[in-house]
DNA sequence: CATGAATGAGGTTTCATTCAT
DNA sequence: GATGAATGAAACCTCATTCAT
């Protein structure tokens, strides 16, 4: 039960105030659920405090949400989908080596993801996906798979030219992409204690490493 | 509140059948929330499940911790520290090539902790440090900085011998980290749904990718 | 808080369509709210649904009605009263038999009362009296006695006329209603479940059993 | 999810205190349930009422039901079965005329069940059946069908007899019922509002009514 | 007049914690 | 030491009521 997540109201016609606010609330409040869930988790997450900081009443969640957990969801779709389509047009008639090629997906990500308010959702999907598994589902159908394919293309078109040793590709995916999520949380999570990264420091040694360990001597 | 960390009852004296038990309690419990921990997470993890999964009343939990908190506390005290000191002597007194000691380091992690039950306490880690900044500081300093010395050192080593090309160790380190704990995560988190990880394969890819990626023309 | 119980607007000069929608207002939400009253109780309906059903928005309600229970006022009020006036009206000048007035008065009820919508406001009297003594109260004085005033004067005109036994009146009164309210009660409430009850059928079985009950032996 | 509504500990060991209350506790939390469901109605009843009733706390209703509705269950089965049963027992070996039977019954279902607080679990089925269509159903099958049977019987026995007229017997059951429900609706939810009624003389006209209605002559 | 978004008190339900047995 | 019945604070959720538009 969610309303328009974009409210695309550019027609000339006069809106009164009152609908623009409503079409503007339920990403008001996604947007304060997604930081709460980030931080506390999901069951640690009380909608008096949702609600608070999106600075509604208690009740107000209940006219734009079912309960608790529809809110969750929204939370995740209104997200990330977006984010991945755009990505996908964005490489789509890419020319170029591939070696450039994956250089520009990495740092695209975390141009248009990790760094942004969108990574919360990652972290989300990570830490609550054990008790939501239709979420889990979705999640994976809808963003996993692509994401996985963009890079298998990647892979496989520097394989192929050369660029690349031959590599088991799926292996080298999840590879590829464990640090960057990885990063995800130790910025949602773990920099508080102690050990702070420097994410663009940490991504390009990522990319380093990767390039130079999938080329047969290091990247051009 | 008790905490018997290790149940080490080797002495040669005769132990009463009901005395044995009184000891083995503690780690009873805490494996027994730990599991659930890990699957529910903190918030989502009732003291009547955890009781229940360890075939004791709901009460008794009481007689061994003082609250929910420090029971979540000794899972993570319990867990992780001991196997850690084990891997620290192991390796103490390696002789060897800098590469074979970082591919062993990497396949003993998966060995003696990302294959076993610990592995729960590094998602249980990675989930809660925000709701607990004491229990991720003692975490940190517990274990982090140790396992991150454990890797600088072997860097450094290969780098000063010229095995490794001469890099930023301490982002280095994070990135050689990381598709461990994301192997962790997808193992307990995300297996569920559709895309299934080999554990073996992921470990050798990552070794593999990681050694080239180190090495000026790939390693040995 | 207006009340217009009878929306009685035979006047010859043409009022506007909004007009005679204004003037009506009032008794489509109490019809609305009766059927939901009888359905659900008093607590069990949402003005929400009261609102959906007689078409307007909830905020309209409140321009009629005070509060939920003003609302369940007039429900009751409007109800009754006009019917029973009209009852006692038409048995005024009545001529012929005790036996023939008492039939025609109860085949009456049923035709005026008992088988139209009225009916469920003597559902609602007998279901939620307990938690509104002030309207049980207004209904005792301005239906309940008058009803019982009809029968009374019928019973005793045929216990003086000689036609029915010398009999104790009041709670002839009462075991004669009795089987009427039940049959209201009946056919709002239990006719789901399995049991059905043909209205006309129980009808002719009660009053052949009275007359021939109250008659020495038995009717005319 | 009800436990042990008559607790039968008639052995001779001795029971703890605290396990007495335990077996206690389910009907004293119904008999508390009983006497405000039938006077607030089932959506009015708050569950702090019926546990400060019990002189509990409001947690320890859902140790022993499962919800709001569970307990409004267990307060219609806990009270109507056990008292049909007796009665259907009494009644089976009955030697006489069937005047004297029906008058039996009639009078034994006042003692046994009208004048008693079984009385309330019958205004709580008139007044709440609509909106719980499986109790309704579980009520009609072992109540209603019974007891209906019960006079059914009587009635068919008598008129074969040659005692009673011939006549509709499935009207004259619900005609013979009727005032008996309506005796409990008035003691429970209207004798508060002016006119009161005297049950036994009430009962006494019906049976007088009803048996002179029966008979070609009046009864014996 | 009419609307319906917003409110917040109050309901049902859960669960960490206590304590008499 | 162990139990599990009891507690009550706090969570989720509902809905009568208000008020700016």
């Amino acid at each position: 039960m969610v309303v328009a997540p974009l409210p695309v109201s550019s027609s000339a016609e006069p809106v009164s105030q009152r609908r623009r606010r409503k079409d503007a609330r339920p990403s008001e409040l996604t947007a304060a659920a997604l930081d709460l869930f980030v931080e506390k988790g999901f069951a640690g997450t009380r909608l008096d405090d949702v609600a608070a900081r999106a600075g509604v009443s208690k009740g107000t969640l209940y006219l734009y949400f079912d309960s608790k957990e529809s809110l969750f969801k929204a939370v995740i779709e209104e997200g990330i989908v977006p984010a991945l389509a755009a990505a996908e047009q964005q490489l789509a008639d890419y020319r170029g080596s591939s070696t450039d090629l994956l250089r520009m997906i990495l740092k695209g990500w975390w141009a248009q993801i990790g760094s942004t308010r969108l990574a919360g959702v990652v972290k989300l999907i990570i830490s609550e996906s054990h008790n939501f598994p239709e979420v889990a589902k979705y999640y994976h159908d809808r963003v996993i798979v692509r994401g996985r394919s963009l890079l298998r293309a990647t892979l496989t078109r520097g394989i192929d030219a050369g660029e690349f040793r031959a590599m088991d590709v799926e292996s080298c995916i999840d590879v590829t992409i464990a640090p960057l999520l990885m990063l995800i949380i130790w910025c949602h999570s773990l920099c508080i204690c102690g050990h702070d990264i420097e994410p663009e420091r940490y991504l390009d040694t990522h990319i380093d490493l990767l390039l130079h360990g999938l080329c047969e001597r290091g990247p051009a």
